[in-house]
RNA sequence: GCGCCCGUAGCUCAAUUGGAUAGAGCGUCUGGCUACGGACCAGAAGGUUUGGGGUUCGAAUCCCUACGGGCGUGCCA
C-alpha cells in the first residue's frame, strides 16, 4: 500500500499529540480524493476522528492544516470546517504513483501474515440441463473473486462441486430412454448439455400432460400443487423408481447415467472454457453425497444431534428451528451431503477460510450448515463465507428452466460474439485479418458480458434487459478496453514516426494540468482499492475505480496531446503516464479475468 | 403468520459504511476533431432518497412505524 510520507508523518503527529486519548487500536488516516470544485488533490476528512481523539472536528482539522501547510510536499492547504484539502507538489504526487510501476502495482499485495489459504466454489451445476445466465452470473462472480484474492496475496483453491445424481438426471435419462432412439451429441452433431437438456424438457412436458389427465379424471385435484401430483403419475412414480435402481447400482441405468452425465461434463468443459472458467479441483456429488453421514453419527454418539422415535436424526439450532439430518429411513438430505464435503474439502486442503459462490434464495441453508459445524466444535468452522447473490430477472419476469425463459449461456455468447462483431467490421479497413477480427469480437463480447455482471454490487438482484445490456457504450467493458486501444494505438504511432521514449528522462514537473494530475491521483487510489474489494469481496468496487479511471484518461487524452506535444521532453512525460494507465488498467482487468484486445 | 433482504433521476445502478451541494451510465436535448482512434469528449434537463416520526453537530445510511416488492420458512436440491 503506497502511503504518502505527509499522511505517515501527519499520523505520527496526531498519535504523539492525542497519545492519551488512542486507544490501542489500529488506527490510520485513509485519505480520500478530493471533490472536482475544491482546491486540491486529497482530502483527510477529520470528522472520522472526532470521537477517537475526544476533541472537536474542526480543531482536529485545524491542527492538520498547520501541520501540512509546513510539509515539504505539499504546496497548498485549505480547510473547509473539518475537511482538509490539500494540493501536492507534482513531484510528490508522480513520484508516488506513475513513476514506479512495479512498486505501485506491488503494494497492492498484502502483509505475508495476512495472506491466507483460501478454498472457493462456484458454479456447482446440476447436469440435467445446458447452464443459463444464472449460471453465468454464478462462474463470473466465483472466478473473478478467486482472481481478486489471488491478486492480492491470497494462496486460492478454486473448486467446482458438480451435481452430476439425483432425481433431475433421471427425468432426463427417463425422457432419453422413452424418446431418444439412442441418439448421441457425435450422431446429433448437438453439444452434449443442450442434448441432455432436450429431454429434461422433453420429460417435464409428458409429466405436465399426465397431470392435466389426472386432474381431468379427479376434479377434486384440481386445486392440488404440481409437485405433489408429480408422485401421483405414472412418469414421476417410474423416474423416483429409477433413482432407487441407480442407488442399488443397477448396471443399466448406471451405464445410461455415466454415459449422458459425460455429455453433459463436456458440454460444460467447452462453456467453461470460452468463459476462461478454471477449476484446480472438480468434485462430484455421486463421490460425495455419502460422506456426511459418518459425521452425522458421531455427532449422534457425543450428544450435539438427538434421534427422534422414529429413527431420524436432527439437530437443534435455537432460533433457526430443527433441522433433520438423517432421514427415518437412514438416508441423507442436502444439508448432510455439505456437512461431508465441507470437511472433507477442508482435509483435501486445509484452507483457512472456505467460500461458497451460491444464490442468496440459499442464505438460511448456509446459516444452519455453518451453525451445525461451529456445534461440532471444529475451528475453522468460524472461517466460512457464503458469498450471497441475487437472482438475475428479465424484463419478462424470472427465469424458469422449466417454462424455458431462460437466457441460454451459449447462445448469450455467441449473440456477444456477433455484436461485437458487426462492430469490428465497421471499424477495421482490408488490413486486418479476419482470424484476428474475430479474436478481438471474443475479447471484447465476453468483456463486455462479464463486466455487465461484475458492476453490480454480488448481493442485489439484477434485470438484464437483452436489448440496454448489450451495449458497448458508456459505463462497459469496452469504454475499459478502449482506453488500453487508444494508448496501443498511440505507441505505434510513435513506432512509426521513429519515437523512442525508453531511455529518455522524465521531467514529471512538466505534467501539471489538472487532467493529467487527475490521473495521477487516480493511480495512487489503485492498490487500495484492490485490497477493499477483496476484503469486502466485492469485484464492483474495482469495477467502478476502473471506470473512473478511464474516464479519467480519455479527459486527459481530448485535453493533452500526447505525440503533438510541443516538445519532447512533454512528450516523454505524458507518453510515460499513458504507459502506467495501461498497465493499471490492463491489470486491473486480468484481475476480473477480461482480456484486452490490442486494437479495436 | 413468522424470519431475512430491498425500495435512490424516466430506466439500470453508485454513494469511501454516519460526512462537503446525493453521483454515473442509458434515454432525451445542445455542442465538439484540417488532432495520437467519435466504442470518445463538453454541457443541459431530470431528486421531498416510498410516506410519516425519531436519534445528533450532521441521516439515503441508525431506530420506530405504515405501504410496496423479493426470498426463505421441505425429511427437495
Amino acid at each position: 500500500m503506497i502511503q504518502l510520507k505527509c499522511i505517515v508523518e501527519l499520523e505520527n503527529f496526531f498519535k504523539q499529540y492525542y497519545s492519551k486519548c488512542i486507544p490501542p487500536v489500529e488506527w490510520s488516516i485513509a485519505v480520500e480524493k478530493c471533490p472536482p470544485e475544491m482546491p486540491g488533490e486529497l482530502t483527510v476528512n477529520c470528522f472520522r476522528f472526532a470521537r477517537i481523539f475526544g476533541d472537536r472536528p474542526e480543531r482536529i482539522a485545524e491542527l492538520a492544516e498547520s501541520f501540512l501547510a509546513k510539509h515539504q510536499e505539499i504546496n497548498q492547504v485549505s480547510r473547509v470546517k473539518a475537511f482538509v484539502n490539500l494540493g501536492l507538489r507534482s513531484e510528490t504526487l508522480y513520484r508516488s504513483t506513475v513513476a514506479d510501476l512495479p512498486t505501485l502495482l506491488a503494494t497492492a499485495e498484502l502483509e505475508k501474515d495476512k495472506r491466507k489459504r483460501i478454498l472457493i466454489e462456484y458454479s456447482a451445476p446440476n447436469t440435467n440441463k445446458p447452464q443459463h445466465l444464472g449460471h453465468v452470473r454464478n462462474n463470473t462472480l466465483g472466478m473473478s473473486l478467486a482472481s481478486l484474492l489471488q491478486r492480492v496475496g491470497h494462496h486460492v483453491i478454486r473448486v467446482n462441486l458438480i451435481n452430476d445424481r439425483g432425481i433431475h438426471i433421471c427425468k432426463s435419462m427417463l425422457a432419453y430412454q422413452r424418446y431418444g432412439e439412442g441418439v448421441t451429441p457425435a450422431s446429433s452433431g448437438r453439444k452434449g448439455d443442450h442434448l441432455v437438456g432436450y429431454f429434461y424438457v422433453r420429460y417435464n412436458q409428458e409429466l405436465k400432460r399426465q397431470i392435466d389427465d389426472l386432474k381431468k379424471n379427479d376434479p377434486t385435484l384440481a386445486d392440488k400443487g404440481e409437485e405433489e401430483l408429480a408422485d401421483h403419475t405414472e412418469i414421476g412414480k417410474t423416474a423416483r423408481e429409477m433413482l432407487r435402481q441407480w442407488e442399488n447400482g443397477n448396471t443399466e441405468v448406471r451405464e445410461l447415467w455415466r454415459a449422458m452425465n459425460s455429455w453433459v461434463i463436456a458440454g460444460f468443459e467447452e462453456t467453461y472454457v470460452r468463459m476462461g472458467v478454471k477449476f484446480d479441483h472438480t468434485y462430484l456429488e455421486s463421490d460425495t453425497y455419502l460422506l456426511g453421514k459418518d459425521i452425522v453419527a458421531d455427532g449422534l454418539e457425543c450428544g450435539v444431534f438427538k434421534q427422534r422415535t422414529d429413527g431420524a436424526v436432527l439437530v437443534d439450532l435455537g432460533k433457526l428451528g430443527n433441522k433433520v439430518l438423517l432421514r427415518a429411513d437412514g438416508t441423507s438430505v442436502y444439508i448432510t451431503q455439505d456437512i461431508g464435503t465441507t470437511h472433507k474439502k477442508y482435509n483435501d486442503f486445509h484452507p483457512d477460510s472456505q467460500i461458497w459462490v451460491v444464490g442468496d434464495e440459499q442464505l438460511l441453508h448456509f446459516k444452519m450448515l455453518f451453525e451445525i459445524l461451529k456445534k461440532l466444535g471444529h475451528d475453522w468452522s468460524e472461517n466460512l463465507y457464503h458469498l450471497a447473490y441475487g437472482m438475475v430477472n428479465l424484463p419478462t419476469g424470472k427465469m424458469k428452466s422449466r417454462e424455458g425463459t431462460v437466457v441460454d449461456a451459449d447462445d448469450l455468447f455467441d449473440e456477444m460474439f456477433n455484436l461485437a462483431l458487426t462492430a469490428c467490421r465497421e471499424r477495421c479497413d482490408d488490413t486486418v485479418s479476419e482470424t484476428e477480427i474475430s479474436r478481438r469480437s471474443e475479447t471484447i463480447g465476453m468483456g463486455a458480458l462479464k463486466f455487465m455482471l461484475l458492476k453490480f454490487n454480488p448481493k442485489t438482484s439484477i434485470m438484464f434487459d437483452p436489448e440496454a445490456s448489450v451495449k458497448f457504450e458508456g459505463d462497459t467493458g469496452p469504454y475499459v478496453q478502449y482506453a488500453c486501444a487508444r494508448i496501443n494505438s498511440i505507441e505505434r504511432k510513435a513506432e512509426e514516426r521513429g519515437l523512442d521514449f525508453a531511455k529518455s528522462a522524465i521531467n514529471w514537473e512538466l505534467l501539471s494540468s489538472k487532467e493529467e494530475k487527475a490521473v495521477a491521483v487516480s493511480a495512487l487510489f489503485y492498490p487500495r482499492i484492490l485490497q477493499d474489494a477483496a476484503e469486502k469481496m466485492d469485484c464492483s468496487v474495482l469495477v467502478e475505480y476502473l471506470l473512473g479511471l478511464a474516464k479519467t484518461f480519455n479527459r486527459f487524452y481530448r485535453e493533452c496531446p500526447v505525440l503533438n506535444a510541443e516538445n519532447r521532453e512533454l512528450q516523454t512525460a505524458r507518453m510515460a503516464l499513458c504507459h502506467a494507465v495501461r498497465a493499471i488498467l490492463t491489470d486491473g482487468l486480468d484481475t476480473l479475468t477480461i482480456g484486452v484486445p490490442d486494437a479495436m
